[in-house]
DNA sequence: TAACCGTGGCG
DNA sequence: TCGCCAAGGTT
C-alpha cells in the first residue's frame, strides 16, 4: 500500500532545496516570526501570473527600486507604471496593479490586508494570489493552486480528468494536504517541485521527495499528467502600423483604450487587426512608404502580420490621430512587443 | 461558461 | 517553424 504524500516531507526538502529569488526570504534567512513583506510578496505574485521566473526578475527589481513601498507605487503615474510594464504582457495586471496599490492606501491605511477575503476584495488580486500572499505574507493555512499544484496533485493522485474540468477535483487534493505548520513554506515548497522536479516535460523522479507516494509514479503516467482539454487553433489576422517620424525626430503615438488588447499601453497608429485586410487609414497626410518585410507576433489567440508604413513629415503639420512625442519623452522599451517589434523593423537591422 | 488577455523559451 | 508552457484574473 502506497503511503500519502506527507507536507513535513516536502517541508525538509525545501529546507535544503529553495530556490533563492529576489522576492523571496529563505527559510533558512529568517528570524523566528519573520515575514517577506506584503507588498513585495503580492508585486511579485501579480508579475508572476502566468510568466516565467526568468521573465520577471529584471522588472521586479526595477519596480522595487524605483517604488520601494506600495505607497509609492500608488502615488505613480499611470503612464510611468506602464512604460515599466511595458514587455512583461498582460497589460491589464499593470492597471490592476495600481487600482490595488491606491485601494491599499486609500481602504486600508497603506497596509494590506491580512485575510483571504480582504486580499480577495483586492483589484487582480484572484484566488490564487488571496491565498499566495496569505500564506507567505501572513503565512496563514491557506491553500494556493497554480498551474505547478495542479500537476503535482494530478500525478501525486494518478487523476487523469482533464484541465480545466479538473481543477475543483485538484483543488480539494491540494486542500487536504495543506499543513497547519508552516504553510507559508509549504505552499512555496509545493511550487518549486513543481517548478523544478515534477516538470511538465522531463520529471526529474528520482530526486522527488514524494516518489513514495506518488499514484502516477507508480503507474507510470507522470509525464502525460495533467491531462488537458485540446486547444483551439489560432487564427492569422492582419493590421498596419503607420510610423511617422517628425523633422524634429518626434514620433506619432497614441495611447490605447483602457478596455482590450495592449490596453493602456502606447501604440502606433494603425488599422484594426482583422483576418482580412483594412481599408487605408493613415493617421496623418504624407507620403507613405511601405517597408519590405512585416512584424509578425503571436497574441494568445491569434496570430498577427502587421505591415508597417513610414513618414517623415515637416513641422506644421497637425496628425488626425495620436501626439507627437519627442526623444526625451519616449523610449522603443516604453512598448509592448508588437508595437517595438514594428520599431524595429522601421529602424532597420 | 468560455472567451479574452502577452510574451519568451524550449523541444 | 510551431505548439506548448509559465506563480491567473476579469468579464
Amino acid at each position: 500500500m502506497r503511503e500519502t504524500p506527507r507536507p513535513q516531507d516536502l517541508l525538509v526538502w525545501y529546507d535544503r532545496h529553495a530556490r533563492a529569488l529576489p522576492w523571496r526570504v529563505p527559510p533558512r534567512a529568517r528570524v523566528p516570526g519573520g515575514r517577506p513583506d506584503p507588498y513585495r510578496v503580492w508585486l511579485s505574485e501579480i508579475m508572476l501570473q502566468q510568466t516565467t521566473v526568468a521573465a520577471v526578475k529584471p522588472y521586479f527589481e526595477a519596480f522595487t527600486t524605483r517604488w520601494p513601498t506600495v505607497s509609492d507605487l500608488a502615488a505613480a503615474r499611470d503612464e510611468d507604471v506602464m512604460a515599466a510594464w511595458a514587455g512583461l504582457g498582460y497589460y491589464a495586471r499593470a492597471r490592476n496593479l495600481l487600482k490595488c496599490a491606491r485601494a491599499v492606501v486609500a481602504d486600508h491605511g497603506g497596509v494590506f490586508p491580512d485575510t483571504l477575503d480582504g486580499l480577495l476584495s483586492l483589484p487582480g488580486v484572484g484566488p490564487y494570489t488571496a491565498g499566495a500572499v496569505a500564506a507567505i505574507a501572513f503565512d496563514l493555512p491557506a491553500t494556493v493552486v497554480d498551474g505547478n499544484v495542479e500537476r503535482v496533485m494530478a500525478r501525486v493522485h494518478d487523476e487523469h480528468t482533464p484541465l480545466p474540468q479538473a481543477k475543483p477535483i485538484l483543488t480539494e487534493m491540494a486542500a487536504a494536504l495543506t499543513p497547519a505548520d508552516r504553510p507559508g513554506d509549504y505552499a512555496q515548497a509545493v511550487m518549486d517541485l513543481g517548478a523544478t522536479i515534477c516538470t511538465p516535460r522531463n520529471p526529474a523522479c528520482g530526486l522527488c521527495p514524494w516518489r513514495g507516494a506518488c499514484a502516477a509514479w507508480d503507474a507510470g503516467t507522470a509525464v502525460e499528467l495533467p491531462k488537458k482539454a485540446p486547444k483551439k487553433r489560432k487564427p492569422t489576422r492582419l493590421g498596419i502600423a503607420y510610423l511617422a517620424r517628425r523633422v524634429d525626430g518626434a514620433w506619432l503615438l497614441e495611447r490605447r483604450p483602457d478596455k482590450g488588447l495592449l490596453g493602456g499601453m502606447l501604440g502606433w497608429p494603425g488599422s484594426d487587426w482583422a483576418e482580412e485586410a483594412s481599408p487605408e487609414s493613415p493617421p496623418i497626410r504624407a507620403e507613405w512608404k511601405t517597408l519590405p518585410g512585416e512584424a509578425r507576433h503571436t497574441f494568445t489567440h491569434f496570430h498577427l502580420r502587421l505591415t508597417v508604413r513610414t513618414a517623415l513629415v515637416p513641422m506644421d503639420r497637425p496628425p488626425g490621430r495620436g501626439v507627437f512625442v519627442g526623444p526625451e519623452d519616449f523610449s522603443p522599451s516604453d512598448l509592448p512587443t508588437v508595437m517595438r517589434k514594428a520599431f524595429d523593423l522601421a529602424r532597420g537591422p
